[in-house]
DNA sequence: GCGATCATGCTAAAAAAGTAGCATTTGTGT
DNA sequence: ACACAAATGCTACTTTTTTAGCATGATCGC
């Protein structure tokens, strides 16, 4: 499923590929199927190969996945996530505009001006 | 791992419980023994029971299940992602003054003022 | 059209994970 | 000390996953 969201959609051996340390193609194929079975992706052809989608939005599952990072390693903080994700990579100067703007629109956002707390 | 991440150390029944539509007690012990087994976590006794800990350290677990997140859902952008968690969850006055903080120490680290790129 | 190539559909077998249960050990409370 | 509760060590069994392989169907190049 990481592989589908990252790619947006994929083939059977795209995926293969792209697991490292990934079991045989029959196993990811039969796990293909099993997704299909459980709804969880859909496939239409094109050619001679199947194309699958992940049926679940990518925000919906974006917002699973990172609601289980904060939780399992942040304590459900999201602030701690963020002052951790400046840390980790290097960061361009636009890229730092631009969370400072977002920060800005957040400000603006909260309640009335002067305010300290939620 | 991730109740083990997210609690510290935890004993069998801890596990169990704490996981959501969890198998069976049985397969839980049974999964331990394996995570033993391959070095991923130790125990320790506490009285009558086992208290399981895991390995790797949790900074290094963090940062491998970030990078993991970072890729599959953000195309591997830092910012995107801090953009992102601005606006999923409710942050608190000191909170953004905290993020602000850690971006005023992110670009005084950058190189010499003024400048617009990495 | 024809052969080569590639992906699928399917089957059968091996490997792994999950399950249940019980004997044994450890600790708790009376 | 004793009975009771709880957790482990172990074992046998079931279910699921992984694997390999082959026949069928689709596409591409000649």
């Amino acid at each position: 499923m990481d592989v589908l969201y990252s790619a947006g959609q994929a083939t059977a051996s795209d995926i293969h590929q792209r697991i490292p340390d990934s079991p045989s193609y029959s196993a990811v194929r039969a796990l293909l199927k099993k997704l299909m079975d459980k709804g969880h992706v859909v496939h239409h052809r094109d050619g001679p190969r199947y194309v699958y989608t992940p049926v679940l939005p990518k925000d919906d599952a974006q917002k699973g996945a990172v609601s289980r990072l904060l939780d399992t390693f942040f304590s459900g903080s999201a602030k701690d996530a963020v002052v951790n994700l400046l840390g980790s990579k290097p960061l361009t100067g636009d890229d730092i505009d631009e969370i400072e703007e977002a920060l800005k629109r957040l400000r603006s956002t909260r309640s009335t001006k002067g305010k300290r707390n939620a």
